[in-house]
DNA sequence: CCTTGACTTAAAGTGAACTTGAAGATTTAT
DNA sequence: ATAAATCTTCAAGTTCACTTTAAGTCAAGG
């Protein structure tokens, strides 16, 4: 069982994210002490993980909610959770399929500033 | 040159934002006709596709305006220019990294749900 | 005993990037 | 001539994901 600070740092989430996370229903499970006080077991450091995880793919809470409603509803519904992370790994290929078109552009961008450059290093540049 | 209304059906970007963008000086050469409506040149569509690029792949407006402000104090900016978009073509390249190490998890979880349905419909399956 | 530090709640505040609304000018269509 | 469409400015509103603040509880240390 580990405290909250202890869960700050493990995961690198601030003690107000993860209130925030149990609030909004994305940590329904965690425990308390006879005092009040939050104790995170295993399987709740493996939800921050995979909640860390949709996160910085961009997925936004109110789905990451409805998935953790899914998980709690049972068994019958891991074939919409299925769909779900089928989904979100899609969109997850689409949005670095998109960030390597971007790049594409930037590095294009980078080529013209070293032709430039060398312009007015050396005035006799061929090309 | 093109009306406002044609920029947004070129580029897919709103009028607001457009607008928007021009306020916070992402876009100060925008030229207006006689009754003050904006004209846009294909310097400012070219400005217009870079800055959505650079906002597709994450960098903020202050920063964009900083890159303009550049720009427009002339030449010898030219050299930190470079190292703008060279630095933010690493970050978009740790960006990219960041999803591939996140897809991974999702597409764990997704192996994870392949043998929890097929547990489901055959149990007496074989790993 | 009292202070310190770590926790608690609930509500309000923040920052970024737009988006919307109100009020007015002008051009275009009927 | 009147109505609709398109533009203008400026200010206010929205959304998302936190973050901060205020007020309080509790256990340990000096």
């Amino acid at each position: 069982m580990n405290s909250i600070k202890e869960v700050t740092q493990m995961t690198g989430i601030t003690a107000s994210t993860l209130r925030y996370y149990e609030n909004e229903g994305l940590l329904p499970h965690v425990k308390r002490d006879e005092n009040g006080k939050r104790q995170y077991d295993e399987e709740d450091l493996e939800w921050v993980h995979f909640i860390t995880a949709l996160r910085a793919t961009g997925m936004p809470i109110v789905q990451i909610q409805r998935y953790v409603q899914l998980y709690q509803a049972g068994d019958f519904t891991i074939s919409e959770r299925k769909a779900m992370m089928l989904q979100h790994k899609r969109d997850i290929e689409h949005k670095i399929a998109e960030l390597y078109r971007n790049l594409d552009k930037i590095n294009y961008k980078l080529a013209l500033y070293d032709v430039l450059e060398a312009q007015r290093n050396h005035a006799d540049i061929k090309i």
